[in-house]
DNA sequence: ACCTGAACACCGTTCAAGT
DNA sequence: ACCTGAACACCGTTCAAGT
């Protein structure tokens, strides 16, 4: 890459961070090329796609994340390991408003930039999940799609900025239900069953 | 109202609502408006925001929710009747394809068109939660705001087409968390402490 | 190679001008 | 009263023309 190029792809990324932290990642393009002192189609032309710009951005945090997955793995409880590192991963989404929603699309559409990064999370809450539920602490009726939904869902709320207040406690919630409940740990890992409709 | 713009207001309900259906309710409300062979202005004077036309096409769903609220509270089991309830809340939003991020925003907004109807579903389904929690088969440590917000993740995890196939199974697992669990009864209704970060 | 202004087809908002 | 075309300020996409 030519260092005139190379000068504008790193300040167009410094920019465009400081934009999303401000406004979330729907934060108009045209604006981060304005901010940067760069034509827009300079900006599309380095980052073809929002998701390609958001990869280029978010792939440290989604390195950092799963090598987080890790070390939990081998450092802590089943049980506080997976809650531990669902927790870090709805935090981590805090900082990028609206990203959730942009997951949600990636991790089915192989074409987007971000299909890879999603795929490697939800593998790595996958192995975390697996390892409880071996040790009889979570409920063997999910799956990996199933956490990586239930992230995406408890990210978005604290998205929303009218439900964002209860987003902590509501995880605990659904924590609760991830985790076997001890007293209840010889009907097999899995809840009693929900009243169907009446 | 004069005759001419009544029958304007009826035809771009009826068109709105096909539209919706299709497409969501982001859709261009320009769209709507050429579907309807009538000028953007003319749609916008007689639904002057987005929210308004909702609140027009949803007041019946709105009512409907609530008076069956009413009727699942003397009907039914106080679990069953919470949790029968929670679920026709989610199905119904699947119609209305978006609508769990305007709902969000209005529950809050109290400048919003959509505002009151919030608050009201939010009172049926706290009174469904008050009386499930006074029978001692739902965990006491939430309230109505929670429980909206539980309705609204879960509704827009039905909203995401990469994780709307988990939706129903989640709900499961989510109303299981809502559910005191019988078997931990004696701890006063609330579920066991989840882990703290690590 | 790399950059850019300009044209394009969209969006929702607003309002003066019509009937 | 009610309707509407047109102007406006935005958006992301595309590309011919410049350096």
């Amino acid at each position: 890459m030519r260092a005139d190029a190379r000068k504008n792809r790193d300040h167009l990324l410094a920019v465009a961070g400081a934009a999303i932290t401000e406004q979330g990642v729907d934060v108009s393009l045209r604006d981060i090329a304005r901010r940067a002192d760069v034509g827009l189609a300079t900006l599309l032309r380095h980052f073809p796609t929002r998701e390609a710009l958001l990869v280029a951005l978010l792939h440290t945090s989604f390195d950092e994340l799963t090598t987080k997955a890790g070390e939990f793995e081998t450092s802590n409880s089943p049980e506080a390991a997976l809650v531990s590192w669902l927790r870090d991963c709805v935090a981590w989404t805090t900082e990028y408003r609206g990203v959730t929603v942009l997951m949600a699309a990636a991790i089915e559409d192989t074409e987007s930039a971000l299909h890879a990064s999603c795929v490697i999370l939800r593998a790595a809450g996958a192995r975390l999940l697996a390892r409880a539920q071996a040790a009889g602490v979570a409920r063997t009726d999910i799956d990996g799609t199933d956490l990586f939904a239930l992230i995406a869902a408890l990210a978005w709320l604290g998205d929303q900025p009218s439900l964002a207040a209860r987003a902590d406690h509501l995880f605990d919630v659904v924590a609760s239900a991830i985790l076997t409940n001890p007293a209840s740990a010889d009907t097999g890992g899995t809840r009693p069953p929900v009243p169907t409709r009446s």
